[in-house]
DNA sequence: CAGTGGTCTAGACCACTCG
DNA sequence: GAGTGGTCTAGACCACTGT
């Protein structure tokens, strides 16, 4: 059973997609919705906290907080999965593998894994499709601690991460380097599009919920076929700017 | 004065940098904390929210938190502005104007600004520069409410934002949309880059504190200039991956 | 089982907004 | 100055982790 705090939350959340609280329009003050809901005001602010994580209410000191809108949410497993997310979407997920390989990490494998150059590493190389359609050129590597899983796996029935979360390793945090890059020569081939056309690179690690990095993927997308969204505030800010050189 | 929360928060974070706290180790228990501090448990528990947020602590209920890292922490203020984030990585940020005018705003302008078709709108655009190398061509609106001032500054100095903000205009908020996308002839001329060379693009909108949009912008990197770094997790999700294509 | 984080309460005082 | 959000306290009970 959910926490109360996020059942208000939830339907805070449902006013405002209503129209019950309209866009610009203020929310009612702590104490009313304390009230309302016969819980305390410290119940109501974890609530309302919740929108203002998700840009969807903003506060400010003194003043009654302000309706931002209903924003596109996107739960964290539908971001970490490929397949979660083209499902959620309407579309038909797909993959084809590559190549799938057990070898020794190098440098940058055990540096992104956390783990000692030398360890097992699993490397697998898949396409992703949409519709039947590639768009997404995926290159992963999982670390020795989820490498019997992995290999025991169908590959081609899409998601890696969902199997892995049935099997105790839950994804639990995120971190995410986003640019653009050329294709080349064999992406192009495999996405259908011209050599050095714009790909859009995803490359991310997936931690578990005590920091263990349990996969490093590199994913280029057709630059037609994805847009990435990212809300920021001054209270809640993930998102940075990094030089591409040193 | 800041909140003694915030306080808390930063001396755990500088212990955490100088390796006090040590990756993968568990961070004291919220207890130990609050008489540590002589603080009240709600008030450590503000504190270790803090750095939950950012990534650098991962807490799992019944267990002790765990020292996930110290993170690349970006101020809101960088993210939203070219010229600090410039500044602040050591480069010297310039601009060159392109042109300025003031117009009747177009549907998309309306839209995104959140103003009526044929209010006033200035569109500015600029290249702005790391260390007099391009790295960037800058589109810019804004809507009719900071026009004035927008027009009144000295648009090569840099950080329009930081001047809007001078001005009351504070940036509380921020959207934004990240695709890859080809160098038409002339961003290849003004960038250096070849034609159809990959760009990052960065469309964003700042709002104010009560939703009021203050400016909409797209801003084309060179793809060797710059690389977007996002941290999420299953409590803490601001990130979404669109369609690009309906 | 003991220890720990998650939720909730009731009350207090301060800082800020706005008419 | 009244209203409202921001901070902090002290205490309670529950849910989960690990030994």
């Amino acid at each position: 059973m959910a926490a109360r705090y996020q059942q208000i939350a939830q339907e805070l959340r449902e006013a405002i997609r209503q129209g019950e609280y309209a866009i610009g329009t203020l929310l009612p003050s702590e104490g009313d919705l304390a009230a309302r809901y016969a819980v305390s005001r410290g119940t109501v602010r974890q609530a309302v906290a919740v929108l203002e994580q998700d840009g969807s209410v903003a506060a400010r000191q003194g003043a009654r907080r302000v309706v931002l809108g209903e924003v596109p949410t996107h739960s964290f497993a539908e971001m970490q999965s490929f397949s979660m997310w083209a499902t959620s979407r309407g579309h038909v997920p797909g993959a084809k593998v590559l190549s799938v390989e057990v070898g020794a990490a190098r440098q940058e494998e055990a540096d992104r894994l956390r783990i000692n150059v030398g360890d097992d590493v699993v490397r697998l190389q898949r396409i992703r499709t949409l519709d039947d359609e590639p768009v997404m050129v995926e290159r992963s590597f999982f670390p020795g601690l989820v490498a019997e899983h992995i290999l025991a796996m169908d590959l081609t029935a899409g998601s890696i991460t969902e199997q892995l979360t049935a099997l105790g390793f839950v994804h639990a945090h995120g971190d995410h380097l986003i640019d653009a890059v050329s294709a080349t020569t064999l992406e192009a081939r495999l996405l259908g599009v011209r050599r050095g056309s714009p790909l859009l690179r995803q490359r991310w690690l997936a931690s578990s919920p005590t920091g263990q990095p349990l996969a490093w993927s590199e994913d280029s997308y057709r630059h037609d076929a994805v847009i990435i969204n990212v809300r920021n505030s001054m209270s809640a800010n993930t998102l940075a700017r990094l030089s591409a050189r040193s």
